[in-house]
Formats: structure tokens, sequence, C-alpha cells
DNA sequence: GGCCCTCGCCGAAACGATTCAGTTGCTGCC
DNA sequence: GGCAGCAACTGAATCGTTTCGGCGAGGGCC
């Protein structure tokens, strides 16, 4: 009981290109006509077949998006982002989790090439991939979303990490704080990387202010609790006067395990920072001074990117979009 | 230069027949052939195209999942949880955002529909949707999540949320409280009802006690924020001793407007509770108080009924899972 | 009237993987 | 030797849509 174009064409006694035509171009059809398939289809109940039409055009409709992780505010902004300007042009986004996870980003890219996506967005966890390269002499676009290329070789939308780095610790520095630690990692993570970079320049920057690095094994809530505990569990004379954490969902960790014995004050004897900005941060229980991305922003114009490079073709000239973070004031780094 | 498995075929010296054997059923085929072939793939570079197979085999190995809101993590849980099973028997997840908006719920069901998905999963908006009949009709399991069907036609998987509203309420209750305003809205969403419904019955069973609706557009930080301001704007004799937020998303906003100029102290003032339990609620100015809901297990259960029921084909009878909510209390319903 | 266009429609070919009835060649058994 | 049985492989048909060369009818123009 399956119904095909041809069943429409037989019922409205016209050829199945014509019924083609009616749902493709209608205006290629007499007006009587398209009234007599349109009222076919619908007594039939017919709906496209996507997969036919995808084998047909070569490729799908479809945009796929691989973020580091779902449960981040932030990525869902970018998602939502990508999902507007996809919309758009009627096209649809497969939202892909790699976890931080190279197995997981590479099942994804693997899924994402068989169904022959328009493009792939990626937020990807090392710099090179053979298989970003294989999309690409396929023909299918490839945009790094949140980070640049080391050599410019692909397209991009990113916001300056480094320079959102330097923000943070410098404005960490004018509030009076001295001995900084940073909590993020892995460092091979490029976000993680630049902020840390951004960091230890504000610090060179400033006499008499130093730097500790606390590395974690993802960018999560629970392993910020776990480097907060770390923190909260030293002598008080050797724990840090203030905190840069990777990005917020660290930030919030932290700052659970600092207020969780009321042993420790923030701001008073840690300032605290994150990254991000996600809608949460301001309702922390102390609110949280954060570095802004444009994350819904960054995922319109990935997907702007993407199109256009799909639609360009071969003489398009990979393009890096930039947007510079913000610095964002809350409780938690007050003087 | 796309690769078919004619092109792999011709390099291995075989029949296409055969490559398809070896891609998926290696079994039948000699070890040297299959070595033979998986070579010539190699250098090939050979990737099969999805929707090839896809046309052939007559669905997709996709499910498709609605929900009402990605932003919130309840939901992104609930995801993560059916993307885990999905992926236990190879398939695929799609995420489709239908923000509350039955347009938007619609696009995305005539989306998957033409996709060809093997299931739908769906948390919606109304209570009887023709697309869903449809759906079926053309032997597509729907489930829906996080909510039952009214006349348990439909497979589900869902939280007593009755039960849920009244163990809030109740808590408000036997903590003190008697005027108990609920922030929530619109009541066309079936959880919200529900909930409202289970604050009642607390109501109704505790001598002196009183509710009060507020009704919001929506179940986000925003309209919770505004909710808050207009509470917090009343004179104090007027104002509520207690809140049950619909979710943790309202209660969030709700929270930042009482706290935000100083006026009202939670939970000294006005007790709050929210419903989803969120990572953030914890971590929240005031830690949340909140009815903890099995995310992740909602959504694994239910790409599990989906799939036993594409399986099992039309004798199947709808199955409906109801899980216990459980209350988590936290600072901000401290008597 | 003859010629050329345009409009509206037709229908076969093509996309690429899978399936299945059929062929081949070999082993083992009476 | 004859034959059944089996393993390994073949290749044409199939899924449903889009595309595109082509055809006939009607109109405009000289």
């Amino acid at each position: 009981m399956v119904v095909s174009v041809r069943d429409v064409a037989a019922a409205a006694s016209v050829s199945v290109g014509t019924v083609s035509n009616v749902l493709n171009r209608p205006e290629k059809v007499s007006p009587a006509t398209v009234e007599r398939v349109r009222a076919a289809i619908a007594e039939l109940g017919f709906v496209r077949n996507d997969a036919a039409r995808q084998l047909r055009a070569g490729r799908s409709s479809s945009i796929g998006l691989i973020v580091l992780d779902v449960r981040n505010p932030f990525f869902t902004d970018v998602a939502r982002g990508a999902e507007d300007r996809a919309a758009e042009d009627g096209m649809t986004l497969l939202l892909g989790n790699s976890d931080e996870n190279p197995d997981r980003e590479g099942a994804y890219l693997d899924l994402f090439e068989q169904q022959r996506v328009h493009g792939v967005l990626i937020s990807p966890l090392t710099d090179d991939l053979p298989r970003l390269e294989r999309l690409r002499k396929r023909g299918t676009p490839v945009v790094l979303v949140d980070r640049e290329s080391a050599d410019r070789s692909y397209s991009s939308v990113a916001v300056d990490d480094v320079v959102g780095g330097e923000l943070a610790v410098r404005h960490l520095a004018e509030t009076g704080r001295r001995r900084v630690a940073f909590v993020g990692g892995p460092s091979s993570i490029g976000q993680v990387a630049d902020r840390l970079e951004g960091a230890r320049r504000a610090v060179a920057a400033t006499p008499g202010m130093a730097l500790e690095v606390i590395e974690t094994d993802s960018l999560t809530v629970l392993q910020g609790r776990a480097a907060g505990e770390v923190i909260r569990e030293r002598p008080v004379s050797e724990r840090p006067d203030a905190i840069f954490a990777a990005n917020d969902l660290l930030a919030m960790g932290v700052l659970q395990a600092l207020k969780m014995l009321g042993t420790v004050d923030v701001p008073g004897d840690i300032a605290l920072i994150g990254y991000d900005d996600i809608d949460f941060a301001s309702a922390a229980v102390v609110p949280l001074s954060s570095i802004r991305q444009p994350a819904s922003l960054i995922g319109y114009t990935a997907v702007d990117l993407l199109l256009r490079e799909a639609a360009a073709g071969s003489e398009f000239t990979p393009e890096q979009v930039v947007f510079q973070p913000e610095l964002v004031v809350r409780e938690s780094t007050r003087a």
C-alpha cells in the first residue's frame, strides 16, 4: 500500500513527469492539471520518498553538525542558529555529538558521508582529519565551527579564544588577583589551548602575577567539581585567589565544590570566571562572570558560509570569519 | 568521480552482487574474495550511498525524535538516552525541536514521513494529531515520550506528572507553606496540566491551603523571570509563600527575578520548587528543590519500545511505561 | 500556406545498492 | 559413472523520483 508518483499519475490521468513537475515546478504546468494532480495527491495520501529524491539528486538536503557536547548550552545555541539558517534554504540539520571522543566523531563523519550530506559543520577534536579531506575531495563543503584551521585551508567561523582568555585574566588582574589557576582540558582541544594561551599572555603582562594549570579530562560540570575539590582541600595559603575555567560548565562545577562545605567564599576568597556565558551562568549560586560568544550567530554564519561554498563549487576560496569575545562581569569576580 | 558498487566490482573482478554480499553478509563469501573486494573498496575509497540503500529497503535507519525544547537539559538528556539505545541497533537519531510550536512540530513530522524514518518519538503538543495517525497507517511506529496517550492507543514512556505535582506541593505543605503559586503554561501542554492537577490534589488534601495559578506562555527561563517579576512587584502581603514552577527553567527564571533586587528572600520569604531536576538546578543561586525524572532512561526505553514495535509489525499492542518521579529537596524549600 | 515558437505534456533513462532466481563447479556417496 | 547437495558467484530486476529529449497542438508572422 505504498503510494508512488506512478499511482498519483494514474489517478490524475497524467504522466509521472507531470506529477514531478507539479511537485517541483508547478508554474510549468497548466492550472487545471495542477489542480487535478494535487487532488489525486491529497486523495491517495501521497508523500514524497526522500531517499529516491536524494538518490537522483546525488546528495541529500541535510547538513551535518558535529559538536563537542550537546549538553553544553553553548552548542545547542550554535545548533539553533545553524538550524535557522538551514531552514531558510529548506535544509535540515543533522546533529551529532562527539562527546570529545574521536571514535564518535569519526562515526558521525562516516555516517554523514554515507548520507551524502550537503555539507559538514564540525567543531573538530584534532586539527587534521583525513576523513575531512576525503569529504572535501568528494565535493562536500566542510566548515569548522568555533575553531580556526591551522593552515587556513578550511572555511571557519570562530571566536578569537586567545583574546577571550586574555580578557578574562586581565579582568582578574585588574580586580587585584595575582595567583590564577586555569581549570580546563584536555589541552588537545584547540579552544582550551587558545584560552590558556590568552591567559598566559595576560599573566605575562602583569608583573607579579602567577599562573597555575589544573588539567581536566573534559569540559563538564563533573570535571569542574573535581577540580574545585582539589583546590578546596588545599591549605588556604596554597589556594589561588582566582580561577579561570575554560568554560561555564567547568566553572559551575568548580563553584559547586567551593561552596559545598561553606569553607571557601566566592568571590571573597577566590574569584571565578568562566567562558561561553551560557544562560545558566547568570543564575548560578554566585552569578558567574564569563566571556560571551555569539553562539547562535556562529551557527547561523557557519551554515551561511557552507551554503555559499556549496553553491560556488570548486572555485571557492576558504573564508575565515572571526568574532570577538566580550567580557561579562558579574558577582563572581567582584573585587 | 563517484565510486559505486559497480566500480568496486570491476576493480575486484567480481559481480555487484558479490560486493553487496561482502558488505552485508561476508560469511557467505569466500575469504579470498572478501579480501579482494575489501582491498578494492579501500583503494577506490568507496562509501556506500545511504539513499540507495534506503530506497531499496523501503525505510531509513533513522529514528525521529521531536522534543518541546532542545535548550531544556531534560530533553537533551532524553535524547542522549534515545541515541544510546538507537546506536545499539546501528540506528541514528534525528532530533527535531518543536519549540512548543504546532507548525514546527508538523513540519518535522512531514519531514520524518518523507524520510521514511523507522519510527517516531514525540513529546506532542496536543493529544490527537492526524499526522501521527497517518504515520501509523503507513506502518511507522510512534511512541509518545514524557506523555501518555489519552486513549492508550499509542505506546508511551512517561513519568506520572500528577504524582510529581502532588509530591512537590505536599512537600511545600509539610514545610509549612500555605499560599502556593503555580507558575507554568500553556495549560494545553499535557505535562503542565498534569503537574497542576497534582498540585490541586495536594492543596485539597491540606486544610487551609490555597493555590493560585500564574500562567506563562512557555516553559523558558525568560517566561519564568517575567512571572517572578509579577510576584516581586506585589505588596508583601499579597505574595505567595511558596512557588511551584512547572519546570526548572521557569523556576530558575523566577529565582533570578526574586533575587534581583534583593527584596525577596528564598526560601525565607518564598519557597521555590521546580521540576525535572536538571544539572543546573543544584548550582543555582539558591540550590533548587525539584522533582526528578529519569530523563535518559525515558529516552532509552522509548527507543527500545519503538524498535520492538517495529519488529513485531501489526500484531503489536501498545504498551504504556510509567516511571515514578522523585522529590529532591535542596536549599530553596528549607522551612 | 508555410515556418517557427511556445506551451503542455509524455515516457524512458538514470541514480546506486540489494535481492533472488539461476549457473557453475566441486565433493561425496551409492 | 551418475547424481544429489552445496558453496560461491552472477546479473538482471527493483525501489521511487527527477530529468530531459521529444512530440503534437496552437498561435503569430510573413
